[in-house]
DNA sequence: CAGCGAAATGACAGCGGTGTCATTTTTAGT
DNA sequence: ACTAAAAATGACACCGCTGTCATTTCGCTG
C-alpha cells in the first residue's frame, strides 16, 4: 500500500540554527540563546524575546541538544542496560526507571545485553556517547561482563547485580532474606517434607543466595532435609522437575521454586497429571511475583521483590554519583511475601 | 553500607581527546581521527596507526561521538517511544526492536510516553537530540499525540497505530483480519451463541476493528446474533464481565475477548464461579497471546500478533526513511491463530 | 640521482551551541 | 542634564570531531 505522500526526510532541509533564528530575528545569535536557556531567559528584555521567539516559530528551531552536550560536558543521556531474557520483572524496573528519568529531564540510552553478545561493546557506546551515567538492570549479566563494567570511566549503578568486590553502587534485592522468610512461612504453615527447584546457570550471575537462604530458614527451624531439583527457569522444565519430585517414594508435600515459571509448571503438573488438590496436598511457592501467580488459577504465594523501592533507590544512586564524588553505597531491599492460596496452613 | 571506594566521577578528569592522543603520540589529530574511522584506516600507515593506538590506550581514549554527530548532521540515534501502559507484547515488539537497531549500529533513546504525559514534550525531547528517526510503538496513544507526531520533521514509523491519514509509513496488525479469522474458527468449531468483550476507550486508539472483524466473520457465516459486553483489559473486568454474561438467561456458549487478561478471568469466573467445564461448557478465546496462554490451566487460544514481523517491519520501514525520500508505506502483518484448548471442537 | 605521481600526513575551517568578556543601552542619583 | 552603575546585548573563542585542501613523504622510472 503504497501512497504519493512521502516521509519528511525528502524535504531534507537541515533543522534551523540559533544563528539562522538570529539572522531573522535582527539580534546576536548570543541573544537567541539566551532566550532558549532557562537560567538567563529572565534577563532579556521582553522585546527582544519576542523578536526571537517570532523568528523562532517561524523557522521551526529547535536547539540542539548534542551541539550543547558538546561544551557542556555532560550529556544528559543516562545509559540503561537490560539483559535479553528480561522477565516481566525487569520489565518492570526498566519502565519505573525510564519514567523517572523522563520526569528528571535526562534521557534514556536502551541497550540489550544479551549474554552472547559484548557488553564491552555496548559499553564502548554508551561511553563514546559521553552518558552521564549507567544503570544496569539484569536478570543475568555473566561475571566476565561485570569485569568489564568495572573499567567504567562514568558511575555505574547495579540493579539486582551482587558483587562481591563492590566497584559501584547499587541495589539488590535480598535473596537471602526473601528466601529465608518464605521457609519460616511454610514451615510454620505447616510444611513436613520440602523441595527446592533452582536455576543454576554457570554464565549467569548466581542466584544461590535463594538456595542458601531457604535452607538455613529451614534449618532454623530444626529442618536439616529439603529435596534439591533444578530447572532453567522456564515452564517446560519446571513440570519436568515437578514430575521428578513427584514420582520420588518421599515426595514433598512443599515444593519452593527459584522462579514462578517454573511453579506454574509444578501446579499444572501436581494437578492435572498426579492429581493433587493445591494446596491440600501440596504447597507451592515461588520466587518472584509474576502477573499470573495472581489469577485464580494458581493465587501463587510469592516472594514478591520491590520493583518501586529497587528503581527508586537505582535512580538516587545514580543521580548522587553524578552529582560528585559519593561512596559506595550497596543497598538492599527487602522483599515480601505474597501470600496467596497456594500454601496450606494447618499450624499455627 | 558504606564503603571507602569511591564512583569513577570523583575522578572528575575529562576524558582524553584526539587532540591529547595526537600529542602524546607526536602525530597530527587528523591522524587519530582517521586512524579511528573505519572508512580511512586502511589509508593510514601501519607505524603511524600503531603509535596512535598505543597513545590511545594509554590514555584511554575513546572517540566522542556527540561531536561526531555534530558536523556528521546525524546522530545514530532512533527514538523509541512506548507507551506507558507497555503490555507484554509491545514489551516483546520493544526487544526485538532494540535489539535489531543495536546490531545495526544504532542507539535506542527511549521514551515512555503516558497518556497523561505530554507528547508533545517528548517529541520536543527527541528532536533535541537530532534522532534520526522515531519508531511509536503503543498499545494506545491518544489521537491528539498523533497530531503532534505528524508534525515531527524526521521520519517517524508507527507501529500498530492505524491512522486514517497516513502521513508516515506504519506497519499495523490487522485486528479486522484477526478478528474475523477467529471468528471463522468459532463457528466452525460449532458455537452457537457468541459474545464479544471489547475494552474501548475514548482517550485510547480504538480496536473497534477487532469488533467489526469479529462481527463480520460471524455475520459471514450467518450469525447475526451477537452480545455485547466490555471491560478495560484487566482480569478484574474479565471476571466482572463474565458474570454478566453468564447470569443472562441467554448464557453464550462461546466468549471471545478483545485481549487475553481478560479472556483468564472469563475462564476463571466460568470454572469456579459458575463450575462451567471449558471448552465442553464454554468456549473462550482471545486476542494477543500473552504468557499465560499456553499454561496448562487455561491453554486459551489466541489470535497472536506476528511480534517479529512488526518489528522487522518497523526497522525496515524507518531505514528506508532515513535513506533517503520513499513513499509512506502502510504495511499491514496478518496475525495468526495460536489454536490451544480452550474452544471446543464439535463439528467440522 | 633528478623528477614525477601517488600516497600519507598535516593544517584549518566549520558543525551549533556555551561562556566570557567587551560594548552598548538603560536606569538611577545628584 | 550629566555621570556612574547596572542591565542588556553582541563578539568571539572554544567544545571534539569531520572534511577539504595543502603539504610532505615515498616509491619508481629513466
Amino acid at each position: 500500500m503504497k501512497n504519493e505522500k512521502r516521509h519528511p526526510s525528502s524535504a531534507a532541509t537541515r533543522p534551523a540554527t540559533s544563528r539562522d533564528v538570529a539572522k531573522r530575528a535582527g539580534v546576536s545569535q548570543s541573544s537567541v540563546c539566551r532566550v532558549f536557556d532557562e537560567r538567563w531567559n529572565s534577563k532579556v528584555s521582553p522585546a527582544l524575546r519576542e523578536k526571537v521567539l517570532a523568528a523562532a516559530r517561524e523557522l521551526g528551531y529547535c536547539s540542539n541538544a548534542i551541539a550543547r552536550s558538546l561544551t557542556a560536558q555532560h550529556s544528559g543521556i543516562i545509559g540503561v542496560i537490560i539483559s535479553e531474557d528480561f522477565n516481566e520483572f525487569y520489565y518492570d524496573v526498566m519502565r519505573r526507571i525510564t519514567n523517572s528519568l523522563q520526569e528528571l529531564g535526562m534521557r534514556v540510552m536502551l541497550f540489550n545485553a544479551a549474554p552472547y553478545r559484548d557488553v564491552k561493546q555496548v559499553l564502548r557506546s554508551l561511553l563514546e556517547y559521553r552518558v552521564d551515567g549507567i544503570i544496569v538492570t539484569a536478570a543475568a549479566i555473566s561475571t566476565v561482563a561485570e569485569a568489564t563494567l568495572q573499567e567504567s570511566p562514568v558511575p555505574l549503578v547495579l540493579v539486582n547485580i551482587y558483587s562481591r568486590t563492590p566497584f559501584c553502587s547499587s541495589v539488590i534485592c535480598d535473596n537471602y532474606s526473601g528466601s529465608q522468610n518464605m521457609a519460616d512461612y511454610l514451615v510454620r504453615s505447616g510444611g513436613q517434607r520440602f523441595a527446592y527447584i533452582s536455576a543454576e546457570n554457570s554464565k549467569y550471575y548466581d542466584i544461590s543466595d535463594r538456595r542458601e537462604g531457604f535452607l538455613n530458614g529451614l534449618r532454623r527451624h530444626g529442618v536439616y532435609d529439603c529435596i534439591l531439583e533444578s530447572g532453567d527457569y522456564t515452564y517446560e522444565s519446571g513440570k519436568e522437575a515437578a514430575r521428578r519430585l513427584l514420582d520420588r517414594p518421599d515426595r514433598p508435600d512443599t515444593i519452593f521454586s527459584c522462579g514462578s515459571r517454573m511453579a506454574y509448571g509444578v501446579m499444572d503438573v501436581a494437578r492435572y497429571e498426579y492429581n493433587l488438590k493445591i494446596p491440600e496436598e501440596l504447597s507451592v511457592a515461588a520466587y518472584d511475583d509474576t502477573f499470573a501467580s495472581a489469577l485464580d488459577s494458581y493465587r501463587l504465594t510469592t516472594v514478591q521483590q520491590p520493583s518501586q523501592e529497587l528503581s527508586r533507590t537505582a535512580i538516587r544512586l545514580i543521580r548522587q554519583a553524578i552529582e560528585g564524588p559519593s561512596p559506595i553505597e550497596t543497598v538492599y531491599a527487602m522483599p515480601s511475601l505474597e501470600i496467596r492460596g497456594s500454601v496450606r496452613r494447618t499450624s499455627e
